[in-house]
DNA sequence: TAAAGTATAGCACAAATGTTCGATAAAGGC
DNA sequence: GCCTTTATCGAACATTTGTGCTATACTTTA
C-alpha cells in the first residue's frame, strides 16, 4: 500500500481520529477543529476529503460521525470462558471471565479459553496462551480444535483415521488421546499471548 | 455484576447496539428505530435511558451517537508496520498496512510486526505470527525485543552480558547475533496468530 | 514582481440528531 | 368495573452536524 505522505495538519487530524476511535465514538467535524487547532470546519472538511481520497479513512455519507480508519478491521469482543463444564452450553453468560478483542465482523459463535500445559508446544501454543475458537465451524482432520477429554477441555490437533478420532498433541512428550465419546467444542481460529 | 433482566424491546435495542458497535460507528436514535421495529424516537430514547441507568451502556450527553457497551474492554488499534526502514521513524503512517486490535487503553507507542522465520520457535513465536511491541518500554536483559540487525528488524531475546549486547534466538538452529550498532525498536508485549 | 495554485478561515444553510411534551394503548392491582 | 402505572406513539423543537460558498493568507512558479 503506497499512500502519499501526510502534511502536518493532515497528520494532526489523522492522529486525533485514531485516538478518538479508540474511545469508541468517532468525532464530529467541530470536535476535530477544537483538538487540532484548526479554526474552520471547512478546513477540516477539506482535509477529511483528502484523507479519504488517499485511502487513509473511510466514511459513509449517509451517517454523521461515520469515520473509520481504512483497513482497521472490525473488532469483535470474544468472551473468555473461565471453566468448561461437561454437558453445559459453552457460552453460559455466568462463566464469562473477560472479553478478548479479535479482528472479526462478529463475535457470534466465537469463544476464548486459556491454555494449560505444553502439549501443543511445537505449533507455538504455550501454557498461558489464550486460544480463540469458533464453535460453528466444521472441523476437519488436521485442524487444531478444542475437544472434550472426559470432563476437561483440551486443545489438540484433530485426526480422523479409519473412522477413529484422535486428539493429537504437538509435543513428543505427550501421548495421543483416543476419546471414547469424542466431542469437539470448536475449531481454533486464533491464538493470543501477552508478556 | 447483577443487573436487572431486559424486556423484549430492551433486548432488541441492546442486541442492535452490540452489532452496530462491532461495525465501529454507534447508531443514531432513528437508526435504532428502523432496526428494532420501534416507531417513535422517544420510545428508543426511554429504552436507552433505562439501559444506561441499569449499567448496560454508557453515554456522553455532550456528543451524539456516543453510545458504548459497558464493560467491553478498551480496545486499541495497533498499527501493523509493513516495512521497517533503518533510520526512519517506526510509526510512519504511510507504512501502516493494517491495524491489530489489542486490549489496552491506548495504542500510543505500540506497533505490530509480522514475524518471518522460526528463530524464536521455542518460545512459541512462529513464522507468520504478529508480534506487538511497545517502543516506549525500557527493555532489560532477558526481555524479548525487536532489534535492528543491519537494516533488518528482527525479533530476539535481548541479552546484555558484560556490556555486550546479544540478540539471542530461541532455537538451537540459529546463531546469536552480536550487533555492531545495537538498536532496540521496542519490547515485545504480545503475540497474535490466526489460523 | 506578478500570476497561479493551495490551504485555511469565516459564514451560512439544510439535513440529521437528541430531547421534550402530550396523547394513546396496554397491563396490573383494587 | 375503575384507577394507576408503564410502554409506546406522534409531533414539535433546539441543537448538532456535514457541506458548500466566498474571501484571505501563504506558497510556488515563471
Amino acid at each position: 500500500m503506497s499512500r502519499p505522505p501526510l502534511s502536518e495538519n493532515q497528520l494532526k487530524v489523522y492522529n486525533f481520529l485514531v485516538k478518538s476511535l479508540e474511545g469508541g465514538v468517532p468525532p464530529s467535524v467541530r470536535e476535530i477543529c477544537q483538538n487540532t487547532g484548526l479554526k474552520s470546519t471547512s478546513s477540516v472538511h477539506a482535509i477529511l476529503n483528502t484523507l479519504e481520497e488517499n485511502g487513509y479513512i473511510e466514511r459513509d455519507p449517509r451517517y454523521s460521525r461515520s469515520i473509520r480508519i481504512a483497513g482497521a478491521s472490525a473488532t469483535a469482543q470474544v468472551p473468555l470462558i473461565g471453566r468448561v463444564t461437561a454437558g453445559q452450553p459453552i457460552l453460559a453468560v455466568h462463566e464469562i471471565v473477560d472479553y478478548i478483542p479479535y479482528a472479526a465482523g462478529s463475535a457470534e459463535g466465537l469463544f476464548a479459553l486459556r491454555v494449560v500445559g505444553y502439549s501443543m508446544r511445537d505449533v507455538g501454543i504455550m501454557d498461558g496462551d489464550i486460544v480463540i475458537a469458533d464453535k460453528d465451524c466444521v472441523a476437519h482432520s488436521g485442524d487444531i480444535i478444542i475437544g472434550m477429554d472426559g470432563d476437561e477441555a483440551t486443545v489438540k490437533r484433530l485426526i480422523i483415521k479409519n473412522g477413529q478420532v484422535i486428539f493429537m498433541p504437538e509435543n513428543p512428550d505427550f501421548d495421543p488421546i483416543y476419546p471414547e465419546n469424542p466431542a469437539v467444542l470448536g475449531k481454533v481460529v486464533g491464538c493470543y499471548r501477552r508478556y
